[in-house]
RNA sequence: GGUAGGAUACUCAAGUGGCCAACGAGGGCAGACUGUAAAUCUGCUGGCUUACGCCUACACAGGUUCGAAUCCUGUUCCUACCA
């Protein structure tokens, strides 16, 4: 299979500017890049769609170029944005930017002979340019009728309430400038994005064609979208980040497998290597099956393992099955130790639970299960409070040291998924 | 600058002197069902309190009143029309 069958068949592709020519051009290697801009200090699954597909080229034969945004990141780029963002500060970039650096190096091969992964950063090229010799040199190429028609800035100037800034506005601009430096200097031909970046992308092909006369291409990936309308990527407690001190390991696995049954299989195309007959077969036992959820297993393991390796993967699954398995009253005190290395901790003085010990609502409450007291005793009165898996009913419970499992945890939960760990000190 | 209208909890949106911690919808949380789904049904959704109740809240600051989200005065910010 050819990559642009591969991604067709994945269903990666929104648009693209020039399918024939560009199917002819990648018959032969190809370099292409897409950019991160570091707009924190970790990447988060929204991230994943381009860098993974950077991987795809690159498994086939083509050569990467992940770009790192040091110059773009400073500005801001307003695509797909509908208010003016708050500039980041010099330290703060610099150590997002060190930061995503680290995370996207995981996901190339850099060390292949063929055809190794290369990461740069456009601070790189632009630092040297002069504002000056910017706007003679590329500010020339642009139109500002053209730019004004672009989505992603008509949007702000309709909306009279937020407006655009010069500095954003000129964004495009920056982009442009990547691509026809990358093009320039190390043959890059192809850029890949998301599809809120289309007007970034063929700003830079078009700039490309008018300063060094050469044809370039541009594909974008599709926005990922839940089936219930919700945003891709976003859970409760906001993104799922690829840090795993951002987001555990444990929750990072727990994400995926809530994938709603309607997305998995469109998922495994977009997240996972697998083969198409593999995944062709999940669908299959998807359908068959669907409670079993053997697609959202293999969606969890796989994406885990990319981001996090084998190792934490295992530990994931395994204090998952443990968990939802409700065979939690019976495991060893090394597997709950493990456990409680995945699941979010708590520590409370052991002294706290000597005699009539710490009112039920109070733990809830330190452990960060509820967000009051009131709330705690709402929760517990409406039967969604486990201590140790079993359902606690009485909000006038305290716990004391007889709670304790293998004299050390105290397992809460709260509804069916929020699991806390107490451990005492 | 003038005139008119508006600002209510996470969001939208009722309420126009006591029955208002504030209708309703969405969202969120929890329960039942289930598969750690979806759909559906039920409860909860300012804080403290076992409870009676207390406190804090309807843009901000004052005032009238036994009593104000609701009336009055001033301030800020929005929206529309006019200049």
């Amino acid at each position: 299979m050819s990559i642009l069958e591969e991604l067709i068949w994945r269903g990666l592709i929104a648009d693209c500017t020039d399918t024939t020519e560009l199917t002819k051009r990648l018959a032969a290697p190809t370099t292409l890049y897409a950019g991160f801009d570091p707009t924190a200090d970790s990447l988060h699954v929204g991230n994943l769609v381009p860098l993974l597909a950077l991987r795809r080229f690159q498994l086939l034969g083509h050569h990467p170029i992940a770009l790192a945004g040091g110059a773009t990141g400073s500005i801001g780029d307003p695509s797909g944005k509908t208010a003016e963002r708050q500039l980041l500060t010099k330290e703060i970039l610099d150590h997002n930017i060190a930061s995503v650096k680290v995370q996207l190096a995981k996901l190339l091969d850099f060390d292949t002979k063929q055809n190794p992964a290369r990461l740069m950063d456009n601070a790189s090229w632009t630092a040297g340019v002069s504002f000056l010799d910017f706007l003679r040199d590329i500010g020339k190429h642009f139109s500002v009728n053209q730019m004004v028609a672009k989505e992603s800035v008509r949007a702000r100037m309709e909306d009279r309430e937020v407006g655009i800034s010069y500095t954003e506005f000129s964004y495009m601009l920056l982009q442009a400038f990547d691509f026809m430096v990358l093009c320039r200097d190390h043959h890059c031909e192809l850029q890949i994005g998301g599809s809120d970046q289309w007007g970034n992308i063929t700003a830079g092909i078009e700039l490309t064609r008018k300063k060094i006369s050469r044809h370039v291409f541009g594909l974008t990936l599709p926005l990922i979208t839940n089936a219930d309308g919700s945003k891709f990527g976003k859970s409760v407690s906001g993104a799922i980040w690829l840090d795993p001190k951002r987001t555990s390991v444990y929750r990072f696995y727990q994400f995926w497998v809530n994938t709603d049954d309607r997305d998995v299989i469109r998922y495994l195309k977009y997240f996972t290597f697998l083969r198409k007959d593999e995944i062709e077969r999940l669908e299959k036992l998807h359908a068959e099956n669907p409670g079993a959820r053997w697609a959202h297993k293999a969606l969890a393991n796989e994406v885990t393992n990319l981001i996090h390796g084998e190792q934490a993967t295992v530990q994931a699954q395994v204090s998952s099955d443990v968990l939802f398995g409700g065979s939690v009253g019976t495991i060893s005190a090394n597997d709950f130790a493990d456990i409680a290395g995945e699941i979010p901790t708590k520590g409370i003085e052991i002294t706290r639970l000597d005699g009539a010990g710490i009112p039920l609502v109070e733990l809830l409450v330190h452990a960060g299960l509820c967000p009051s007291k009131g709330q705690a005793r709402k929760d517990i009165e409406g039967g969604g409070v486990n201590i140790n898996n079993v359902r606690e009913a009485s909000a006038a419970r305290a716990v004391t040291r007889n709670d304790l499992l293998f004299t050390k945890h105290i397992l809460l939960r709260k509804g069916k998924k929020n699991y806390v760990v107490v451990t005492a000190k």
